[in-house]
DNA sequence: ATGGATACAAGC
DNA sequence: CTTGTATCCATC
């Protein structure tokens, strides 16, 4: 009996399920193919996933419509590693195979790459008008770099009519490939860059073979030149065949990163983040599924590309919460990196300055390799740690005396410093003297932050705002006043008590416009006397030299926390920060404010020594039975009214009860109320990370054959990030 | 998700 | 009896 000519195929639909078509002679078809293939009333585009199925008996499948290309746009190991995925985070296999295709090809584009086109100048035509300088200096660049390309001539910052004007005119011509040039026998000649005494003991641990899996853990404190290092390794371990994949949080693929791998790696080098152009990504793309031996540095999504000659994974900052993604296809990047070079055979390193309590658990289990590099480049010395205890200190807009004048001291001498509240705007709420009344977010369950800025009041949580009032709206009383710190507030009082130094506010407000943290860094890197306030984003990356002093205007926040990753978010994000003083030869200071000095953790974290915090906390992890010792996922709901959710999740955690497992809830989220919506979950646990897994299909299989009202939404969430 | 089918309230 | 708006339902 031959197979039937039937092909089942994935859909880019939020279905648990695939659909079935026949295979009109004399169309071939090979899994991971794109097809166009009619549904319901509509044409989409599909991926195949499996040929020759029987299909159910009773449907009358309709043909395939036709191939859009003869080749699988995802190879064999793409759809594996997708498929495992899906059944991994129980999230439908089509919207996980889709999230592999670049936006242009999820909606059924040509995958044809328009060819290119390579540029010289000829020695005839009309020169252009002398005010067209743009044209000239466009003549100027062709003249000096015969062969360029469009696409090469268009990154470096001239358009498509700019050429076109050349054209016509007859002084360029479209020539043959130039050959490979400058960027890539530099490339060869290029030599690694230079490692101290320290960096070379790590560099000589790391994984030799790139042949074979194996999973490093580089504990790296800031500043100990750990990208020296994965640029080490990648110029002497990767061969010049080879595609490599180096994982950053989306705040890091900053200019300055990626010109620092061009350096070594010039054209070989390619990003990936979600603010390129979709020509951009199909371009990308094609080099990856190509085979090119391109060096990927990209966000999360760039570990899901169909790479088929991948021989080395780099996941930078691999405690960053950024790395899983908090809706939809909620994977983490950097779980999915691991059991990528799994299933490739290659190695993975995992880098960071405060490892993930999960990595640094596989590590001490002999999971992962482990490698401390503790000495930080050159001569610097770690930063002083020093606890403030501010109960019943007097406080100007949250800053103790003794941090003020730390801060005019760093000033005198000439240098920076840094002030780190994690609360955009002016201040968190707006309170009545008289009556005590505080504005509220009339569509969720928390109070309106106050932006002087624009004097508006903003939820920061969905994207209500309105006008600030200057009488209380309750009675009247104009005894209404912002209370608590916010970066504009503290950005203000500074201003006004240092006012020959310039103020820099670093939040999501003031970053907004595009490339405005480009001059922010560029006015930092100057050196001269500044002072940085800002939010999480100070921490992460920036490297800053003049910064000799850190304050945390508020530490307590993680200690009291009802989210059981807190604590160990805490210390990573102030450790982080202290990481940004003191570079170079001149010492560092954190000065960290705090109503409970003698609180352990604060005291373990002032030692500045990671490695004994991670244990710790580790071992509170294992008596309150979390992970990474238990496997989690969480059920969330949100519904228009609280009753809906809870019922659901009642009926949830009937379907899931059972021997193995251990659930909490239903209980109500943190915020209840965010957008109208009310939300609930439920949280389950499990020795057995097989066993939830099994328990979450069947569950979810379940809840697929109900009828729930559409105004229900339900999701799981495996190996969630954050339990409010 | 998404478009069509179905159902019910307001509109003349 | 039309027209608008909400809800349901199947999709190979």
């Amino acid at each position: 009996m031959t197979r039937p000519r039937t092909a089942r195929i994935a859909l880019n639909r939020p279905l648990r399920r695939l659909f079935d078509y026949l295979v009109p002679e004399p169309m071939t078809l090979t899994p991971g193919q794109r097809v166009k293939v009619p549904f319901g009333h509509q044409t989409l585009t599909g991926l195949v996933a499996e040929i020759g199925v029987e299909p159910p008996s009773g449907i009358n499948l309709k043909p395939v419509q036709s191939a859009l290309e003869d080749w699988p746009a995802l190879p064999e190991s793409t759809c594996k590693l997708l498929s495992w995925a899906s059944d991994y985070y129980q999230h439908p296999l089509g919207e996980c195979l889709f999230t592999a295709l670049p936006p242009a090809l999820r909606r059924g584009r040509s995958a044809e790459a328009k060819a290119d086109q390579h540029w010289q100048t000829k020695d005839s035509g009309e020169l252009p008008p002398a005010n067209a300088h743009r044209q000239l200096a466009l003549l100027t660049a062709i003249k000096n770099a015969p062969g360029i390309t469009s696409s090469e001539l268009t990154k470096a910052g001239f358009s498509r009519p700019q050429i076109r004007a050349l054209k016509n005119k007859g002084l360029i011509t479209e020539c043959q490939d130039r050959g490979r040039t400058d960027a890539d026998s530099n490339q060869n000649s290029t030599p690694g860059p230079q490692l101290s005494e320290a960096q070379r003991t790590a560099a000589e641990s790391l994984p030799a073979d790139t042949g074979r899996f194996s999973a490093t853990l580089l504990y790296g404190i800031t500043g100990s030149g750990k990208t020296e290092l994965y640029l080490h390794y990648l110029k002497t371990h990767l061969h010049r065949q080879d595609q490599a994949l180096v994982l950053v949080p989306e705040i890091n693929l900053t200019p300055q990163t990626l010109a620092r791998f061009q350096r070594y790696f010039g054209q070989r080098i390619a990003i990936w983040h979600s603010a390129l152009t979709d020509s951009q990504r199909l371009d990308t793309w094609l080099k990856i599924r190509n085979g090119e031996p391109v060096i990927l540095i990209g966000t999360r999504s760039a570990v899901l590309l169909p790479f088929t000659r991948l021989r080395t994974v780099i996941v930078d900052e691999e405690h960053d919460s950024s790395y899983k993604q908090g809706e939809g296809f909620r994977y983490s990047g950097r779980d999915i990196a691991v059991y990528r070079a799994h299933l490739n055979h290659c190695p993975v390193i995992l880098g960071s300055a405060t490892p993930s309590l999960e990595s640094w658990h596989n590590a001490q289990q002999g999971k992962y390799r482990l490698i401390r590099l503790e000495q930080r480049a050159g001569n610097a010395r770690p930063p002083s740690m020093e606890l403030l205890d501010i109960r019943s200190r007097p406080l100007e807009s949250g800053l103790s005396r003794p941090a003020l004048s730390a801060i005019a001291e760093a000033l005198d001498k000439g240098e920076q410093a840094l002030v780190f509240i994690n609360r955009r705007g002016f201040a968190p709420v707006m309170m009545c003297f008289d009556c005590g009344h505080m504005e509220e977010c009339p569509r969720c369950d928390t109070r309106l932050t106050y932006h002087r800025r624009d004097r508006a009041m903003r939820c920061h949580h969905c994207d209500f705002q309105m006008a600030a009032s200057h009488a209380c709206p309750a009675c009247k009383s104009d005894n209404f006043k912002p209370v608590g710190q916010g970066t504009e507030r503290t950005e203000e009082t500074l201003a006004g008590l240092f006012p020959d130094t310039p103020v820099i506010r670093v939040d999501r407000d003031s970053t907004q416009r595009k490339g405005s943290i480009q001059g922010i860094l560029s006015q930092v890197n100057s050196g001269a006397p500044c002072i940085l306030v800002g939010t999480q984003m100070l921490a992460k990356g920036h490297d800053f030299p003049n910064v000799t002093l850190a304050t945390v205007v508020n530490a307590d926040g993680g200690l009291f926390s009802v989210d059981f990753r807190a604590p160990e978010q805490m210390v990573q994000t102030l450790l982080q920060v202290s990481g940004r003083a003191g570079r170079g030869d001149k010492p560092g200071k954190v000065l960290i404010q705090t109503c409970h000095s003698d609180h352990p953790l604060l005291q373990a974290l002032c030692r500045g020594d990671y490695p004994t915090l991670a244990n710790q906390l580790l071992a509170e992890r294992r008596a309150g039975e979390l992970p990474p010792f238990r496997a989690m996922a969480i059920f969330r709901v949100d519904a228009n009214t609280m009753q809906e959710s809870l019922q659901l999740l009642d009926s949830i955690r009937s379907l899931i009860q059972g021997p193995g497992v251990e659930i909490w809830g239903p209980i109500p989220a943190v915020i209840a109320r965010k957008a109208d919506r009310h939300r609930a979950q439920l949280v389950v646990c499990s020795d057995s990370r097989k066993h939830l897994n099994r328990l979450l299909t069947q569950t979810c299989q379940q809840l697929d054959i109900r009828k729930l009202p559409a105004s229900v939404k339900w999701a799981v969430d495996v190996d969630p990030q954050e339990t409010g």
